[in-house]
DNA sequence: GTGGTCTAGACCACG
DNA sequence: GTGGTCTAGACCACC
């Protein structure tokens, strides 16, 4: 499970850090049963405040996606995977649905806003890769 | 020149002026030495405090798009549209970047992803046209 | 009389005026009895609003500087010459005294300051001759 | 880091907080990932109202000279010291070029000029002696 | 606790 | 009328 989070981003890093998990589960990397890790634990990985990665646990079981066991950690939850395949579908889509707008009101020619879609979507597949 | 603010956006009020004006001079609404709408009818139209339009008007002379006429408005300066064109780029091209990025992390199919964008592409233009 | 403002300085228009008006005085360029060149056509010269130029004017009444004469214009007055020399010799040490004390609380070693004097020394007077 | 501001200049407060980061981070009294002084602390000191502190915190950021970290401060980065003395020299030179502008505009004799400028280049230097 | 944004209304200088 | 600054106090998200 690579997670990373990008402090100076204007996305709060609870919420990377939520996104991330919910990412996992639709991914099936996460699953039902299965612990998360801990909040101490994440928190090391990732060098954030533990109070920000319980921020992003209290949401995740406020969503249904794991519930705490007590002395043991989260455990993913049997509802989950569709959750979470639900929501990472309506995030990204929102993202780029919100995006695309902007470009849109810009008046940025159609054909520049798509030659930037497509260098952006090379660059990240690039990387992804590397 | 249609100006309207979405108050519930996680984007700042006057970010969002300041990049609509910077688009509207970008495709070439507002032209070079024209008057750029006053802070307070600014204010009255979009339905937001006046301190928060002249927040960014001020940005805009800091980024030499507009001077500050004493007593008569900003104007257009003669870089302005060099200025805008890049800047107008960058915006649109920081905020695809960062959907793309999430996009890739959430592990969605890269054809989901591609799929994803045409609609909303269509869906953009369809809006545009009608 | 060489007059020109700089409508994008930080010292307002009508200073600037009243201070070249007080700078002719002082290097004798308006002598005593003249006649200072009329609102209108000091405004078109510098291309500002005869406002600005009628406030400027109402200050060197004010100073003692020059004396309105109905249905003529201003006139330097006797005692302009020397109210004009000593205002001069303040306000140019004043606006040093400012520049320097900046530089001093920047803790820009002094070798740096007395560069950037010399510098800007020979800039001003290569224009001047220019 | 002694910082102070003169209410009554004709440079705005902001504008006044915000050069002497720079020059603090340009002598090297504030160091790459230090971390500022709050805003409410700073106004508290400066007796001015933090949203005028937060403004010019807000320009830093702007310039890449810091950072904010949520809930723990602005820090300085890597690049400010660099960016710093540049921008510490830019802003002596502004004021000084200013000052000797006028200096030239008065007509006052080059040798005058440079004797006012000995002598407060004297001053200064006595006083941070002394 | 931190910084960021917004509303509100005052005052100023300039034209 | 214009833009610019400041104070004041609210609310928010984040740590």
């Amino acid at each position: 499970m690579l997670f990373d989070v990008q402090p100076s981003s204007p996305i709060p890093i609870y919420e990377q850090v939520l996104a991330q998990v919910i990412f996992a589960v639709a991914s099936g990397e996460l699953q039902v049963g299965e612990m998360i890790p801990s909040v101490r634990e994440l928190a090391a990985r990732l060098m954030v405040h533990p109070n920000t990665v319980a921020h992003a646990f209290k949401r995740l079981s406020e969503l249904g996606v794991a519930v705490s066991r007590h002395g043991k950690g989260m455990e993913v939850t049997a509802e989950a995977p569709a959750l979470c395949r639900a929501r990472r579908q309506d995030i990204v889509r929102a993202r780029i649905r919100e995006a695309l707008r902007e470009a849109a009101t810009s008046q940025l020619p159609a054909e520049d806003v798509r030659r930037l879609v497509e260098e952006e979507l090379a660059r990240v597949n690039g990387k992804a890769k590397g």
